[in-house]
DNA sequence: ATAATACGTCAGCTTTGTTGACATTCCAAG
DNA sequence: CTTGGAATGTCAACAAAGCTGACGTATTAT
């Protein structure tokens, strides 16, 4: 027999089916606020949460190949070109031809890309860093060992990968 | 100067723009895993994400309006009916006439409906179980403050709106 | 009586995802 | 050098799920 309330005196009460439920709820209510203020931003312009995921992901590697990009997002090529090809009509990404395998192509944000980039993720950094700030540094602690223990395998691996670049 | 921004001295280091970026890839990357389990589950019949929140959201205050899932949902009615629609042709949800008022319909998720959002929430549960389980208690608390600070005012009211109803 | 509310519905549009098919370009192996 | 396969792009068709706008019908409130 394992499980249960076998620890002194308190017993995994966090665990019971009614926290479980809390915590989904709170998670579906936070990750609407989390998307609010880009979405908002994108909305007058056109774009869509999309967009903003592919920049954000260019941005955090500049010259990643499109097939990157792909696993990050985990989308069909399909329908990342799609929003490719709009964010280079736009002029705000651009992709190079690789050097060293000529089919690849090494995405870029232009500097109009940049400033867009730079505009979303302030205001998802603005609400994020309130968010913390309200909860404090153990809070944040526990939320993220929660979320990466959320992550599915290869959703962990993309993530750990993104975290060594520059964190 | 090193990590752990803590109590005494070292002063709000998890504020940085890393910290924030990690928090928000985080948020990313796990909420796709909080959604996979069901979506999974949900492709094999035909439906969406929307039609678990329905069925989540009706079987957590049964009997309630339209309107009221309207609220939480945060969509438009077009949207919601269309999807309410489906799920009572296929004898999932059924809606009764008010009493009080006769113009209000009352959903209620039928015992099929039921068996469904059992399937549901037993494996989004699962994934959350074994993330609490995995970061511990105090992490726990952590991620839930975080995520009700990151909500906006009336997400919030929802939430706890909802809270109140067992919890 | 009239106005407002709750709900449903039709029509049309958008974003973002999906399959499937096919062409091009290029690397690498035989 | 030829050929197979990988990386990329693109066309077409489609679906889920959101949106707006307009309209209809009960029903309730004023």
């Amino acid at each position: 027999m394992e499980g249960g309330a076998r620890e002194t005196g308190n017993p995994l009460l966090f665990l019971t089916d009614e926290q479980l439920r809390k915590g989904i709820e709170a998670m579906f209510f936070a990750y609407r606020g989390f998307t609010a203020d880009p979405d908002r931003i994108l909305s007058d312009i056109a774009y869509g949460r999309a967009h903003h995921r592919a920049i954000h992901f260019i941005h955090r590697s500049p010259g990643g190949t499109v097939n990157n990009l792909l696993a990050i997002l985990g989308v069909t090529k399909q329908s990342l070109n799609r929003v490719l090809r709009g964010l280079m009509e736009d002029g705000l990404v651009r992709s190079e031809i690789g050097k060293r395998d000529k089919r690849e192509r090494h995405l870029y944000l232009t500097e109009a890309g940049e400033a867009l980039e730079r505009q979303l993720s302030d205001a998802q950094r603005d609400r994020m860093r309130a968010a913390y700030r309200a909860a404090g540094p153990e809070a944040v602690t526990g939320f993220r060992q929660v979320l990466e223990a959320m992550m599915d395998e290869d959703m962990r691996n993309r993530y750990d990968a993104l975290k060594d670049l520059k964190g």
